[in-house]
DNA sequence: ACACCTTCGTTCGAATTTGAACAACAGGAG
DNA sequence: CTCCTGTTGTTCAAATTCGAACGAAGGTGT
C-alpha cells in the first residue's frame, strides 16, 4: 500500500530541476542586478517597471496592474514608482474614471532611458541563460513555467 | 550582412522562456515564503540554511562556505545566523584550524524544527512546480539549468 | 623574520521589501 | 437613496538585504 501520511519526498531527478532551478534563479539576479546598476545605475524592478510600461498602450498602467504584472506587492511598487518619479523616468497620472486609480506613465526620459539600458541588459540574458540553452531546451522551459506561472496565477485571486 | 552593432534582441520564444523563468520564480518565492512563514516561522532562506546545514557532514558548515551555497551576500548570511542563533535553531563554532572560521552548526531544536517544517513545504513544492511538468520536462529543466548555474559559478569566482 | 596580498566574518549605513492598517471611493443589492 | 462589501493606492513600522569598509589573521615569497 502506498504511504498516505508520509511526505513523498523529492527523488534525485526532481531535486535536481528543483536545485537548479533555485540557484539559477539567484546566480542570475544578483548579475543582473549588478550589471543594470553599474550599467544604468536602475535596479532590476526598476528596469522591469519600465520595460512593462513600454509594453502597455499609452506607455502607462495602473499601480495595481502593474505590481500584478511584475509579481510585488502594492506598496513595494508605491515606493519603487516613487523613485522613479524622482529620477524623471515615470510619472503619475490620475484616471479619470475612477478617482482612486492612479496611472504610472513612461515619460521621455525613461524611453530615452529604457533604450539606453536595454542592450546591455538583453546582452547578459543572452550570454547567461538563452545562448546556454538550445532551441529545445528553451521551448521546454517557456512551456513547463508557463504552465507553472498559469496555474500559480490562478489560485492567487479566488 | 548580419547586423553587429544592432543588439540581438529575443525573439517570441526566447522571450517567452525568460518571461516564464522571471515570473515563475517570483510567484513561486511568493507562495513558498508565505506557506513557510505561517506554517513554521521561518523565511525561506532561513529553511534554506537549515536544509544545507543538514546536508553538511557534522551539520555544519563555513560561514562563507554557506553563503555560496545559498548564493547570498557574507552579511546576509551574518544577519541570518544570527536570527536564527536567537532562536536557538542555529550554533556558531569557532573553527580550530583557522583563528578567524566561524561554523554554522545545526541545533538538536533546528533538526527538530526542520524534519516539522520540511514535509509542508515539499509538498507545494511539488504541487507548484513538480508534479506540474513531465518526468521529460523535468530532465530538460534539472540539465539545462544546471549547465546555467555552474556557467555562473565559473565567472564569479575568477 | 619581513612585507605583501588574500581571505574571513562582522559592522555599518543606506536602500529596499513586506504585511497590516487605513481612508477614500466604486459598485451593487435591497 | 442607503447600506454593504470589495477595491485602490498610500502610509507606517519592522525586517531584511546589500556593498563598502574594517580589523584580524592566513599564506607566500624573499
Amino acid at each position: 500500500m502506498p504511504p498516505l501520511n508520509e511526505p513523498r519526498w523529492l527523488d534525485p531527478d526532481e531535486m535536481a530541476a528543483w536545485r537548479g532551478f533555485v540557484t539559477a534563479s539567484n546566480l542570475l539576479n544578483r548579475r543582473l542586478e549588478r550589471q543594470l546598476k553599474e550599467d544604468s545605475g536602475l535596479s532590476h524592478q526598476q528596469y522591469e517597471i519600465l520595460v512593462h510600461l513600454s509594453a502597455a498602450p499609452g506607455d502607462s498602467l495602473r499601480m495595481t496592474e502593474l505590481a500584478d504584472k511584475l509579481v510585488t506587492s502594492k506598496s513595494g511598487l508605491t515606493y519603487q514608482v516613487t523613485q522613479l518619479e524622482r529620477t524623471g523616468l515615470v510619472a503619475r497620472r490620475s484616471c479619470p474614471s475612477d478617482v482612486r486609480g492612479v496611472f504610472a506613465e513612461l515619460t521621455d526620459q525613461g524611453r530615452e532611458m529604457l533604450r539606453q539600458a536595454a542592450p546591455g541588459h538583453v546582452a547578459l540574458v543572452r550570454e547567461l541563460l538563452i545562448d546556454v540553452l538550445s532551441r529545445e531546451q528553451l521551448a521546454v522551459l517557456a512551456e513547463g513555467l508557463g504552465e507553472v506561472s498559469a496555474r500559480l496565477r490562478l489560485d492567487e485571486t479566488p
